[in-house]
Order: C-alpha cells, then sequence, then structure tokens
DNA sequence: GCATATTTGTCCGTATGTATA
DNA sequence: CTATACATACGGACAAATATG
C-alpha cells in the first residue's frame, strides 16, 4: 500500500520508456525524465548519472545528453560542468520569486476569466474534483487540481508565451512540493479557497475574489516556506 | 560602407567562436550561433547544418547538437525531425500573441516604475542614448535601445521569472525586426515616445504614462504586422 | 514514380580532463 | 597526493529519412 522507494533515479526509470512515438529518440527520454522528476519520482538534488540512464533508458549516453541540454533550459535539472546534472532544488530565494510572479499576473487572468462564463464553469469543475479527491484521501490530485485551477486564472489572459512560462513555474512549484512530506496540510486548506474565489466569481464580486486570491498567494507562500525551512533544519543538521 | 552578406550560416560563423571560456563548448558553440541570430547575421529561415557548422566552428557534431536542443529550447531555432534546424520565422500569430503579453505586462512595470526614481534615472538614459544615435544615423543601437527600455519596465516588477521570459520575447522580437529592411521607420517613431512617456513619469503622471504605452504598444504591433505582409508578399510572389 | 545523394538520428569506442574520496 | 569515477568531447560508423535529379 506504501510507495515504492527508488533506490536511485536509474532503478526509477527503467524501462519505463515507450519508445513508439513521432518524436526523437532524446525528447522521448526528455519526456521520461521530465514525467518522473514531477512525479517526485526522482527527487530534487538527485543526480542523474549519464550511463545508469543510458543503460535504464536503453539509449546512447549522446542522447541522454542531448535530453540533458533540454530539460536544463526548461529549468527542471541543474547542469554544472565536469560534475553533471541534478534534480533542481528550489531555495527560498526562488519561492519567494514565483509567488512574487503569481502574485503579479494571477490576478489579471483572474479579472480576464470574471468575463467569460466559460472558463468560471471550469474551475468550478477543478474545484468539484479537488473536493471529492479530498473526500477519499487522495492529496496528490488535490495538488494536480489545485494547480489546474490557478493555471486556468493565467490561460484566461489568452497568452502563449504567458502560459509557457507559467507552466515552467508551475512545474517548479512541484519541485517544491516534492520536498515537502505532509501533502495533506499542503493541499487541504486551498480546496475550500478555491471554492470560495469560484462563488464570489460567480456572483460577480470580482475585487472580493481578487482579494482572496492574493490572502491565498501569500499565506501559501508562508506554509511553503516554513515547510522548506523544516527540510533543511532536518536534511542539514 | 555596406554590410557583408554572408553566403551561408556556415560561413558566417567561421573562427568566430572563443574557446577560452568557463563554459562548456556545446554552450560556448550555443552563444557564438545566438549571437548570430539575434545580431541578423543569419537570417529567420535559414537552415543550421550539423556538419558546416561544426567545421566552421571546429567542434565536434554531438556538441553542436547539444547546442541545438538548448537554442531550440529558448524558442529562437526550430527542430524539425529529420530536417534539421532552422531560424524561427515568427509568424503574424506570434507578433500578436506577443503584443498581447507585453500590453498585459508592461503597464504594471510602468507603475511599478512610477515609484523609483533610480528606474527613471536608468529610462532617461536610455532615451537620450537612443536620441543621439538617432541623430547620427544609428538606427540599430535605436531598436537596442528601444528594447533596453522597455526591458527596463519589466525589470521594475522585480521578478526573475518574468524577466528570463521578456529576454526570450524580445529575442523573438528582433527575429521579427530582421526580416524588415526599413531600420528607420522601424525604429525611429518609438524615440518621441519613449521620451515623452519618461517626461510623463518624471511629471508623476502615471495614467497618462499608461496611456502612452498602450498607444505605443498598439501602434508598434499594426506597424510591425504590416511591414511582415509586406515581406511575405515579396519573398513569395 | 524511381534511383541516388545528402543529411539527420543514433550508437559506439576512446582519449582527456576534472572533481572527489 | 594518488586513485577512481565521472563528465566532456571527439571521430567514426551505419540506419533511416529526406531531398534531388
Amino acid at each position: 500500500m506504501r510507495s515504492v522507494p527508488a533506490h536511485s533515479p536509474a532503478d526509477a526509470l527503467a524501462g519505463l520508456m515507450t519508445l513508439a512515438g513521432r518524436s526523437s529518440t532524446s525528447e522521448q527520454a526528455a519526456d521520461a525524465i521530465r514525467q518522473h522528476i514531477t512525479d517526485g519520482r526522482i527527487r530534487p538534488g538527485a543526480q542523474l548519472r549519464e550511463e545508469a540512464l543510458a543503460a535504464a533508458l536503453g539509449v546512447s549516453r549522446n542522447t541522454i545528453r542531448e535530453a540533458f541540454r533540454a530539460l536544463s533550459r526548461e529549468g527542471l535539472v541543474e547542469h554544472v560542468l565536469h560534475r553533471g546534472v541534478f534534480v533542481r532544488e528550489v531555495s527560498v530565494r526562488d519561492v519567494e520569486d514565483i509567488y512574487r510572479t503569481r502574485r503579479l499576473l494571477e490576478p489579471p487572468g483572474l479579472r480576464a476569466a470574471a468575463g467569460r462564463p466559460a472558463v468560471i464553469r471550469a474551475l468550478d469543475e477543478i474545484v468539484t474534483g479537488a473536493e471529492t479527491a479530498a473526500a477519499t484521501g487522495d492529496w496528490a490530485s488535490v495538488g494536480t487540481a489545485d494547480i489546474a485551477f490557478h493555471r486556468s486564472l493565467v490561460d484566461a489572459c489568452d497568452s502563449l508565451r504567458l502560459n509557457r512560462m507559467f507552466d515552467q513555474l508551475f512545474a517548479e512549484l512541484r519541485l517544491a512540493f516534492a520536498v515537502i512530506d505532509e501533502a495533506r496540510a499542503l493541499h487541504e486548506p486551498y480546496v475550500l479557497r478555491n471554492r470560495h474565489m469560484t462563488t464570489l466569481l460567480v456572483g460577480g464580486a470580482v475585487d472580493e475574489a481578487c482579494g482572496e486570491l492574493d490572502r491565498y498567494l501569500r499565506d501559501a507562500e508562508r506554509q511553503i516556506l516554513g515547510a522548506l525551512d523544516g527540510e533543511q533544519a532536518t536534511s542539514r543538521p
């Protein structure tokens, strides 16, 4: 019933690449690695060794290195010259910047969403999904729904480039989530707040919804920073 | 007095990589290629051939391919499976999205800049530089100053991630500039408008400055779209 | 539509340099 | 300081896909 702990990143990836795509091998390798990182199967800070990964995925080291370059530009891994690539560890500074960016860009998204019934309906469905997931204790799904909710806000801006940036930003946020154990405490409070925001939107109370959004973002940042501090304290005594 | 036309991307790059850095060879190769693209020495649509580039830069094909993967993630080049990599050609759709994004994010930047004398001073210096460059007919520098001006606005938001996105966005914009011949018509009108914006900021008229910024962005978009249409008409008769 | 040449995609072996135990 | 493990980079090889005549 418990999740299987991976003994090494290579173990976690063994035999899990589906080679039947329409993309190049290095892109598929990147996809496989990316998936395992965002799923938390490879923890932040872990080193990705070329040889082990190449063996696990059944590809050459050159191919793996090409995948590394792409993932490095995405910000998921960090390339250290002559030392290798490591899964990014988001710092306190990163979290602060991420939430500064969210506080800057999500309110305009919410105001854009306010004028669109279709978007509001989508938000409602996402929150409903989060509520049922929370009822069954599926906190991973609750976290995914939370991200989907706020991604939808940004999506309402109709900016492809902004969406791309937020995809990366949320991927980094998942990296921060990954080092925090208590998934319930991390995600539970925000189901209610997203529901509240949606109700306000349905009622046309846009300003109040923005206020709620701002409080949400400040509280979430504080909580993650606190958890991050705790993690650092335990892992580096 | 005229710029030397490169016969091929490989010719343009020959012997121009400085190998004495603290970064990997593939990163230096990427830097060299990136520089030549943003400088307009390699035109949008041009294909970058692995073997030719490898020979020109004196590196192996594998190294070039690693550089390609990074540049591809940056959006400067496009990787087409089994066909190769090409310098990105920004489409009408791209330009529309770029300006939608700018109209969304630069006004908050301007409001943030309004409260900071240091930022306003920096903007003033940039415009002054643009004015002297315009006086000597150095339209390339005028264009660079224009981008620096608006980059400074975004910079005032203090968001690293937002800055990174705008760096990419402006790099794409340079790609659009590259296909337009009349550099003077492209950049001259905006020196005055940036000056006007700065004057308004110095006087504390933030709302008026925002209005001017919005008009700037709408006019610039219209002009680039018009020029892009003209280019497509002439290159594809 | 076909045969050919070119280019990319991928793999392998190897030599060199760097960081760390 | 030496030894080891690993990343870096090269060059050659071949298959597969694409472009060319």
